[in-house]
DNA sequence: ATATTTTGGTTTATAATATAAACTAGTTTA
DNA sequence: TAAACTAGTTTATATTATAAACCAAAATAT
């Protein structure tokens, strides 16, 4: 009756994530700090293990001469966005 | 941008539990087990927490001579269940 | 009759997870 | 040149979910 909820999406900061890359080409550690309003250190784990998963690609670069974090969504992660969303519906959709 | 998900409901199990007791007066603890496919164990716990934060009511008796534990979502937690979906759809609603 | 399994749970322990705090390396500003 | 800021990472802690162990009574098998 209700499938298993992928449990590296269903984490409030993951899915915040997911969402903002599913809309974006990409997007930049700081500017994705601010959406979602984390901290720095929060965001960092969590986007390692969506980079883990092979959810997003995470590319260090420098801006001038700071360090610049870029993150965009894979296919697979996509994938696994759009299945989580499916997935949900069956339990949010109660009627 | 991103709202909080109230952690209450933003946890598989109890979603479930919630999700059914949505669309029925009232179940039985060992049909929302079967329904949810979880351990009696954890099925406990999680009704323990719903409860306590008045989502449901929850109501001991017997069936016979066997206990019998039966639960219904409360105003409260219709209330709460409407929001939490309200709020996850800016999660899940990418265009 | 009595031992064994099943029912319907609860309690306690453990594993996983999210979050916060502390730290690093370098840069800009006073 | 010292202080404060940027852009993170690493480590520690608190929370949470889950599983395992347990309990009491009832039903079933011997």
């Amino acid at each position: 009756m209700f499938k298993e909820l992928d449990p590296l999406l269903h984490a409030q900061l993951r899915l915040a994530v997911m969402s903002l890359l599913m809309s974006v080409a990409s997007a930049e550690f700081t500017y994705i700090r601010e959406k979602t309003n984390s901290t720095a250190g929060n965001l960092s784990v969590q986007l390692d293990k969506l980079s883990a998963a092979g959810y997003i690609a995470v590319e260090k670069s420098f801006k001038g001469k700071k360090p610049l974090t870029t993150c965009s969504i894979t296919k697979k992660g996509i994938k696994a966005f759009e299945d989580y969303v499916n997935t949900l519906k069956q339990y949010i959709h109660t009627r």
